[in-house]
DNA sequence: ATTGGCACTCACTCGAGACGAGTGCCAGTG
DNA sequence: CACTGGCACTCGTCTCGAGTGAGTGCCAAT
């Protein structure tokens, strides 16, 4: 039941609201947008728009501000991704390209997302689920302690202390090693816990030696230490931003701090979020409402490693500058792809 | 000037102050207080501790609040450190048993104490300045990279992936492995550092081989790596306690939250306080502001880890609880060392 | 040294009135 | 039928002034 005028008006609401975060009246958007006919009948489209749920009026006579829903309107069919200025892309280029481990580069990303947005930034490390094991390594240090290392192809590398209820001898390791490394080497990490496990199972009650306590308590371990690089990691950055931004969120900023320290929250709704044909998305206000953050909204976008899919993202207040984020975001995405697919695991 | 119930004044006026975060007046105070003496009485007195500069009148007739010094006398004359209740002795231990790495108890720790003094809690790695080195490996992956592994006693474990310009020869790495352990294996961390350098700068000239260049990048690496551990790490807990207090916060809670993304701040501000026989320091409102934070308060305890030393502390509102927080932070402070003592470097 | 009394200050609250941005509606026009 | 100008109306916001009360500072008396 909206015109096409109908939906410019949207968008020059969302756009002035964003901008100068007061309620826009009709007289306003005629004079900041050239639509060539008079108040009356804007005030005529937005009586329209109220009508589809799409904006609304805080009291009975002000101006309008976009909803929730006006908003996902706005960039699934309004919003062009406005490309960046040469002076972000070098930027970009500049915070990404210095040499360094994985941890590094995730951080730089990071920090170089919430430059551009001045929003909390937030990245993925790469999904690990799907990387193989490369490698694993069996240290022996002093006095019943041992060192297990696992590496990925992805260039993911963890390492645990293991405490052992007694010294092995060193070609007792090497043994061990070998046998481990049989089990996982080259296989999907997800598949390498279960090798694992089905092995201890299957170890019970047969040929059990002295040996097999420690065994079990390695081969323990090592699963454990799989399972965990399936579970993927976040890095945060641009935190303080919320403060700075604090008017903009009606209540207390205090969930989205919450939600920052628990992780898991924000981990979760990445992962659910639905990418459009760029691996761009959004997800707006009350749309996270079961994650706690009714008034934020979350734009991210995809990036390749090597066959590792993740996301890199913005979370700020619903009322944010969508266009620029989208932009930023998939222009740091697109970044983070083209230099983990460079260097093929080489990190 | 300060007669001795001056001085009980100015704890009557701290404690209700914090309690009811109101300016607290003479009538108020003879209420609250069996001060056995008239309002006036304690105008009196009041109008002693204003010259002293120790409270401080928000408008020309209103109650009195402390000022900072006030604060600070309260701390260092007033404050009892009261003893914990026996359920929040129970959640410490319960919070700390567990079983698990270095990082792990840090991580249970830093909960422990954000959920006691429902502030932002801090706790500072042990220094490993003084540990020393016990174990280094090399493990050659494929293609080029090579993994460096260094384990101090005081268990800390790093590693690091390194690109080598070729692949060494498996019995290259054993004599690598070596010489390099010559140099810096139960040596002190600080040592160690300095002697891979010397032995870097001295090779130039003389019998260099092929095998310098690898040799010269893993030298460097651990170089590095060792750099690094005297870098000590946080681990922080609680931040969105910020938002809940946030009227707590004259201005903004921006600075404080950048502080908080900053660690280096912290760990400096945490370095340089100087804590009293118990080990226990607090350092309070303007006395930060070169840490950009004049707002806040900062209350932290020594602890011992065999030999390396940290802290622990909360980071509050400068109107805080600081009797309660002193004795939550002591608390942890010697749980955390009696565990860390207990099984000498084990972790 | 302590006290009761008293004048004084000043933030805070409340209601009334003025203001103005903005709407909704309607009758008129091309 | 879409658009326009006009107009009454709503309602949040600002301002002003009076009233209120908590709290002080000072002083004379004990």
């Amino acid at each position: 039941m909206v015109s096409a005028r109908g939906l410019e008006v949207l968008r020059a609401i969302v756009q002035d609201y964003v901008e100068t975060r007061e309620p826009v009246g009709s007289k306003s958007i005629v004079e900041r947008h050239a639509f060539g006919v008079s108040a009356a009948t804007i005030r005529n489209d937005m009586a329209m728009l109220e009508d589809e749920d799409l904006i609304a009026a805080p009291h009975t006579s002000s101006g309008r501000i976009p909803t929730d829903k006006g908003y996902r309107v706005f960039v699934d069919h309004l919003a062009e991704v406005r490309p960046l200025s040469p002076a972000q892309r070098t930027a970009i280029a500049a915070f990404l390209e210095a040499p360094g481990d994985l941890d590094d580069l995730m951080v730089r990303t990071v920090r170089a997302l919430t430059q551009l947005t001045g929003q909390v930034a937030i990245v993925q490390y790469p999904s690990f689920a799907q990387a193989h094991v490369s490698h694993i390594e069996l240290v022996g240090l002093d006095a019943g302690r041992m060192l297990v290392v696992i590496v990925t192809d992805t260039g993911r590398v963890s390492q645990r202390l293991v405490f052992l209820p007694r010294d092995p001898a060193e070609d007792e390791i090497v043994r061990l090693r070998a046998a481990i490394a049989d089990l996982i080497v080259g296989r999907p990490i997800r598949d390498g816990a279960h090798a694992i496990a089905e092995r201890l199972a299957s170890a019970g009650g047969d040929h059990r030696s002295p040996d097999d306590a420690v065994i079990d308590v390695i081969a323990m371990i090592v699963a454990e230490e799989l399972d965990e690089f399936r579970q993927d990691r976040l890095v945060m950055a641009g935190t303080a931003n919320l403060a700075r931004r604090e008017s903009d969120f009606r209540g207390s900023i205090y969930p989205l701090l919450e939600a920052i320290e628990e992780q898991v929250t924000l981990m979760r709704l990445m992962g659910e979020m639905v990418a459009d044909e760029h691996g761009l998305a959004a997800s707006i206000g009350r749309e996270n409402e079961p994650f706690g953050l009714a008034e934020a909204s979350v734009v991210a976008g995809e990036y390749d490693a090597s066959g590792a899919r993740a996301r890199v993202g913005v979370l700020g207040p619903t009322r944010m500058d969508y266009p620029s984020n989208l932009a930023s975001v998939r222009a740091v995405a697109r970044y983070l792809s083209r230099l983990l697919e460079e260097d093929e695991g080489a990190r």
